[in-house]
Formats: C-alpha cells, structure tokens, sequence
RNA sequence: GCCGAGAUAGCUCAAUCGGUAGAGUAUUGCACUGAAAAUGCAGUGGUUCCCAGUUCAAGUCUGGGUCUCGGCA
C-alpha cells in the first residue's frame, strides 16, 4: 500500500531502531507504528532470521508480515548459518532498497550485536569461518589447553592478544584464524565507523522482575502453541542440534528433554533461566549503546509512545535514571 | 505408635579425624567484531532446624525438642 500522507520531517532520511530486551514488546511496537508510519520492518534478531523456527522465537506471524513488510526473516535454513559480518551487508542493503521505495527502515531486534554492527557501522574483518582451520585449534584447544592456545596468539599477534580474554576459547580461535588467513592483526583489521545514515533509537525496557514475569509465561504459551512439535520436527528433518540455530534459548533445553536427559518440566524451567540470563547479557550491550531513548512500557502506552514519535522524536530518559526510578520504587514498598 | 534416614546459600546437595562452611544452579554485574539466543570471567548470598551440654574449638560429639521423608503396624 503506497504511503500518501507527507512524512514527518523529524524522520525524513533516519534509520529507526528499536532495541530492548527480548519479551518487552519490541515486534508489536514496530507494527503499531506501522499503522501510523510507512515503516519497513528490518529484523535484528539473530535467529528469527532461521526458517522453521517460529513459535519459540516470537517470530511474527504470516498474517503480520503480509500487512507489513518485514525484511530479514526467514532467510536461512536452520543448517545455514547466518554470520554478523553477513547480516550486516544484508541489513545494509535493505535498509538502501526501503529508502529507495521511499519508506522508512525500522530497525528491530534483540540481538545486541547485530544491532551495533549497524548502528557502530563495525569494521569486521573479512574472513569467513574456515571450518578444517577451525577443528585444527578446536582440536589444540581441548587437546591442549586454552593456555596454550592463548601463548600461540601472544606469539603470532600480541596486540589481539592484549585485548582477548585468555580464558575464552572461542575468541582465541577465532582471532588466530584472522592472523593465519591475513598475516595481519585482528586488531587492526576491526574498528568503529560512523553509521551511514542518521539513527534515531528508541528503547523499550522495565523492571527486571516484570521482565521474567512477561518470558515465562510467553514460554508456557508457547509450550501450548506447540514448540515441543516444533522443535521435534527440527530434528525430524535431520538438522544437527550442535547448530548455532538450534542452541536458540528453549529450542535448546526440549532438545535435551527429547535426548532424554531432562524431564520436560526441567527443560522448560531451565529455558525460563536461559531467557533470564540472555536478558542479562543484553543489558550489558544496552548500557553502551549511545544516545537511545528509553521507555519504561508498564509507564507509558503504546499509543501515548507512538503519538509522541510521530510528532517529534520522543525524549526518553536513560538507563541509568529509569534504574535509579525503579530502584527507588523497591525501596518504598 | 514403633523403627530408620534426614534438616547446611532462593533451589539441589557436599564438607575427611572436631580446626577459616563449599559446589552446581538461581540471582546481579562485566567482557566479548564472520558461532553472539553463542562463548568467557567475576560478585552477592549462611542464626549449618531449635534449646542445652562436652571441648581451647561443634555443621560434625552427647541429651532433649520440632519438622520432613521412608518402612512397619
């Protein structure tokens, strides 16, 4: 459906990007201001971007995405893995075409890293995974040891090595991969660059308990709208569940109940955990990621939110005085 | 009612001969650029069920009580 009204001018040309943990709202926000807004959805959510994989990552529906359009999802099968440094260039041209239809790219997801390889506009270097080199220094790694591993990236690129966790085995392997394919430090090969179009970011957040009230009982609907199902048939059509896609939070945990190591009571709480310590993890990338709006969504309605954005863009408040509130709010009850 | 086992971190459990109460998990934070819903690191958290006793010293030994589980009636 062509966009007749006139765009406001406070988004003319702008990237829009909304960010926050997974659960809070994030997907049904994108498509209220849909309605308001000649919006493209791009997804930033590194594994709704798997086929087959619906109910347990919240993608959104057929139905929605037919009404809306929605960039990104369902573009790889679960056994073809996506790469940040591919998602970026496919995020970057999507987010050219939609300009060039004349819309607006809505930046949507969880996956903080994703999300910064756009709004950073990351440097990364280019050098795909090669497979063989990489179960030759896995082989290194559990054969012998991660100190070992690390005194060989010390030697070959001491000044990756200043910057890599020792203890980590995955980033050791991976920046010896860099130096043995480029001869060149990985360290000099990444950085930081300005964002090829202006970004406004919008975040969506609130209080950590609500937050696990809200993705456990999203778990237990989606154990009703059949993610067992799903997750069986995933392995029914033969993909290997130590595939990057299929350690998706819950996926994970059935695949255990259906290996028979966990009682699916056990598996769905440890999913619960799982979800709780990703939430977590995001936060850790929220509180770096520059000059992003926030919204506490138990304070502020989505209706009373996209008003706000339509008119000018909405001055949230940040991180750290939205915990300071809640903070203050635990200790006067 | 009797017999037995047990009670230790939010949860599941460990603690040698009586000698600074630990682990997994949860929870909180941090790191992390071609696996990122991945991976790595750290912090918080204790009336060791209660009372009395023995001892320089008790989660540990003794006595009493409370509760839980199992078995027998």
């Amino acid at each position: 459906m062509p966009w007749t009204d006139e765009l406001p001018r406070h988004l003319t040309g702008s990237v829009l990007v909304i960010v926050g943990p997974t659960g809070v709202g994030k997907s049904n926000l994108a498509l209220a201001l849909a309605q308001h807004l000649p919006v493209d959805v791009v997804n930033a959510d590194s594994r709704q971007a798997y086929r087959f994989m619906d109910i347990g990552t919240a993608k959104p529906t057929a139905a929605q995405r037919s009404e809306v359009p929605h960039h990104l999802f369902d573009i790889r099968e679960p056994n073809q893995v996506l790469t940040v440094a591919e998602y970026q260039q496919l995020a970057r041209s999507t987010i050219n075409v939609v300009f060039a239809k004349g819309r607006v790219p809505l930046l949507v997801g969880g996956t903080p890293l994703y999300v910064r390889s756009i709004v950073h506009n990351l440097r990364i270097p280019k050098v795909a995974p090669d497979p063989q080199l990489r179960a030759q220094l896995e082989g290194d790694l559990e054969n012998r040891g991660v100190e070992f591993l690390y005194r060989r990236l010390v030697d070959l690129d001491p000044e990756t090595a200043e910057i890599t966790d020792p203890r980590n085995g995955r980033r050791i392997v991976r920046a010896l991969e860099v130096f043995l394919k480029t001869g060149k430090s990985k360290r000099h090969l990444e950085g930081e660059r300005n964002p090829d179009w202006p970004l406004l970011l919008l975040g969506l957040t609130c209080s950590r308990q609500r937050l696990h009230q809200l993705v456990d009982s999203r778990l237990d609907n989606m154990m009703s709208a059949g993610l067992l199902v799903e997750t069986k048939s995933l392995l029914e059509k033969g993909y290997c569940p130590a595939l990057p896609a299929l350690q998706a939070l819950g996926y994970r945990s059935l695949i255990q109940h259906l290996q028979g190591k966990l009682s699916l009571c056990q598996a769905v709480q440890q999913a619960k955990h799982h979800t709780h310590r990703y939430i977590r993890h995001q936060y850790t990338w929220f509180r770096r990621l520059p000059e992003v709006a926030w919204f506490d969504v138990t304070a502020i309605s989505i209706g009373a939110l996209i008003a706000q954005i339509t008119t000018s863009w909405p001055a949230g408040q940040t991180l750290e005085t939205l915990d300071a509130g809640v903070a203050t709010y635990d200790r006067m009850r």
